[in-house]
DNA sequence: CTTTAAATTTAGGCATGCCTAAACTTTGCC
DNA sequence: GGCAAAGTTTAGGCATGCCTAAATTTAAAG
């Protein structure tokens, strides 16, 4: 069995790996907030269990094993936050509680509430299933654009970026949670931040 | 910091008492699947951190303050139950999934989560969605009659006692999911069976 | 009573994973 | 190359909570 220590290291070490950042004993320690020596210690136990490459005073590198289990927490992570802010829980506490929830939640419900809360807040009372917020897109996914949810600032800088309405918008790279939305449209390709790309609505498939 | 183990020891020892069954280090043992010996040791602890009364070779009470741990846990637990089947995962997963849930849910989790998925099934599409079943509110919370989504007899009975459109409502007891709720309607405390309850919506806050 | 079976507790161990302090590598700068 | 600072590992400990085996207590039958 899978203990929830071994899948914190696991996400930890993807996450920073998702970044292009190292994962030396100290920057794993670091991220997991314990001891660089307990690092090394466990580090030392998940190359042994074949989740990692670990080389004495060098890092770790995830091996298939290891990344498969490091990718699926953290989507989990990032799921159960969205999860938590859309039933409006406070803010303050949405990450943390992911951080625990994460390893609790088995794969078939993360999917289940992933099909059903996903940018449901936001979406207008009464507005077809298939129109999602774009932040709810993974990265590759296409859309058309089906309305502006946002004010008139947010309106006309997306109107300003090509944004309008039947356009067809592609999602290039998504942090999912975090950080801005490539998309390209109309064969270019734009940086939206995250805060205005969820109240651009888009129809999907 | 309250461990899993602990609540997990609390809630058991509350499921008895509340079967009306004997606490004995056994019967907890059983219950939790542990060596008699294991369950020995936790109660000794348990008991000196002051949640329940240990008594050797006699078996445990709990506390005020275990019970009230005791009872939230179980109360999770169900609740959790409820969303995992509400949520359509297999049948023979909803009780052992809620086990280990009911130790990570935060306890407004567990409320929205019981807020948005008690009687769900029942609400009209297009509903505000501060209106919710009657059995969805807890002890002392007030609403006010929406309507009555039962057929004619159950709104008939429901009328005769005062539950009209626009009376505020206010559950004086709940049992959450078992037995009838405790309502006082104009001045007056009344019995409602689970059943028709979960067919009168009302608006909340 | 007394004897025996059942329930319970004590004793000694184990696995996990964390910590601090001390030893050891590596790196970067002169 | 040599040396100090930074990074890393080793060693020795601790808390939790589980286990088995052996003692002890209680309860039930004669």
């Amino acid at each position: 069995m899978i203990t929830e220590s071994t899948e914190e290291y696991l996400e930890a070490i993807y996450y920073l790996y998702e970044r292009g950042e190292a994962a030396t004993t100290t920057s794993v320690a670091k991220e997991l907030k314990v001891a660089p020596a307990s690092a090394t210690q466990m580090l030392k136990k998940l190359a042994k269990r074949g989740y990692l490459k670990y080389v004495p005073y060098r890092g770790v590198t995830l091996t298939p094993k290891g990344e498969k289990i490091g990718k699926k927490v953290l989507r989990k992570h990032r799921v159960m936050e969205k999860f938590l802010s859309n039933l409006g829980l406070p803010k303050s506490r949405v990450h943390k509680d992911a951080c625990e929830l994460e390893h609790h939640i088995p794969d078939d419900l993360e999917r289940a509430i992933r099909q059903r809360f996903e940018g449901e807040r936001l979406l207008p009372l009464g507005a077809p299933s298939n129109v999602v917020p774009l932040t709810s897109l993974l990265d590759g996914q296409k859309g058309i654009v089906s309305f502006i949810g946002g004010g008139r600032g947010a309106s006309q800088r997306l109107t300003d970026l090509g944004l309008t309405p039947r356009t067809e918008i592609k999602v290039v790279k998504s942090a999912l949670f975090r950080g801005p939305l490539m998309v390209s449209v109309r064969g270019t390709t734009l940086a939206i931040g995250r805060g205005i790309a969820a109240t651009v609505f888009v129809r999907v498939k």
